[in-house]
DNA sequence: GAGATAACGTAACGTCGTTAACTTCGGCCG
DNA sequence: CGGCCGAAGTTAACGACGTTACGTTATCTC
């Protein structure tokens, strides 16, 4: 159906000591990042080229991961407090709730971009593909998220949005997924054509995301 | 991985006479769509499956489709048709052109609600998975997006947009993209805690959408 | 009625995720 | 020091998948 991960045989792994299995956990972690790098596919990265980069045999990955979901997306939980740490590095020293909402909304898209894979696993698989721990944690109670909200809370307080915009919550929703339309199609269709200057496009974009809810002055 | 599609054995299929081997085609056609339904994702539905409820053998597919993801991508081509009559329907007497375009945009979340998996396949999926002929085509050249740009166009031409707003090709993106992200994050994750009053979210949200935008009266 | 050919079927290849059962090594207790 | 137990893997295999090479059967044409 697609191509598949390529399988460089490697030497066997030695035997991890006794306390220390995790470790091989780790390698097969960073084994997994690099593959979906290389592939740009988690349908191409398969469990036993995972095992075979990391020097093991197929079944010991499942000692460390439930099935293959887990493992890709533990791998894309890691960049998760990448994004979380990009708005906030993106937002900081920005003293202008609004400006500092269009700060996270251009990093929010820039990180999509820069990582595309794992943003089609996080944000454009189908729930069920989704495993029960990240339903909630990441979505939600994450930590971007939560940003996103609060400088939402601080426009309102600052009386910056329109009137009738008053719910935090339902405004950060909104703003999430406006900011994730451009992303996710940028990330889908590269070869849309989009218009020549990329940049400037989603520059403007973020704008006119926020103009639909920021009080004119 | 995921489940498995149901496989109910059938009685074969009498062979086709000789100037009828298309009919196969649309029989293969009526069974991948209805199978879609059923499990709800692409993956879910195997070459095997579909023979088998079609009551032939798993090579005769490829006698009519190259491979697996033509059969899923001519199945989902076909509600391409059906978004554009709906927009179309949807806008049909609606005089303001501004008011057609959040027509048209609750149009398209709507259809993509109702159409989930069709909509995941045509719009979420990364563009190696999506055959040539539909690059192009299905994306850009497609009735539903012209109709769009058209609208945005009249919009321009009417005064309805804010000064700076002029090109309606990269307007009718944006409001494509902004459309979508609500529309494929409802897809993606039904169940995340969305407000309750769903309806009237998005509504709101398409009125947000366009506030971008449009100038104020 | 014979040959061409469209419309399938048979058998198989290589891949995949996953599981059951076995083996080997290392640390601890007596 | 020796035995043992559990951690850390391996071996072998199952069933399903997409896909292909090749054989077969029925229908149309002459």
């Amino acid at each position: 159906m697609s191509t598949t991960a390529p399988r460089t045989t490697v030497a066997r792994r030695p035997r991890a000591r006794k306390g220390e299995g995790a470790a091989l956990r780790d390698e097969i972690l960073a084994a997994t990042e690099r593959l979906l790098l290389e592939t740009g596919s988690a349908e191409a990265v398969s469990i036993r080229a995972v095992a075979d980069r990391v020097g093991v045999t197929p079944p010991s990955i499942y000692r460390h991961f439930d099935d293959k979901n887990d493992l890709i997306f533990e791998v894309c939980a890691g960049h998760f407090a990448a994004l979380d740490e990009f708005l906030a590095s993106a937002s900081e020293g920005v003293d202008d709730p609004v400006h500092r909402l269009r700060a996270m909304g251009l990093a929010y898209m820039r990180f999509g971009m820069a990582n595309p894979e794992p943003y089609r696993i996080l944000f454009m698989t189908r729930a069920d593909d989704t495993p029960e721990e990240y339903q909630a944690v990441v979505l939600r109670d994450n930590a971007a998220f939560e940003q996103v909200r609060r400088c939402a809370q601080e426009c309102i307080d600052a009386g910056r949005f329109r009137p009738g915009f008053t719910d935090a919550y339902r405004l950060a929703i909104g703003f999430w997924a406006r900011v994730h339309g451009l992303t996710s199609l940028l990330v889908a269709k590269p070869q849309f054509p989009w218009p020549a200057d990329r940049d400037a496009f989603v520059a403007e974009y973020a704008s006119i995301c926020l103009a639909g809810v920021v009080r004119d002055e």
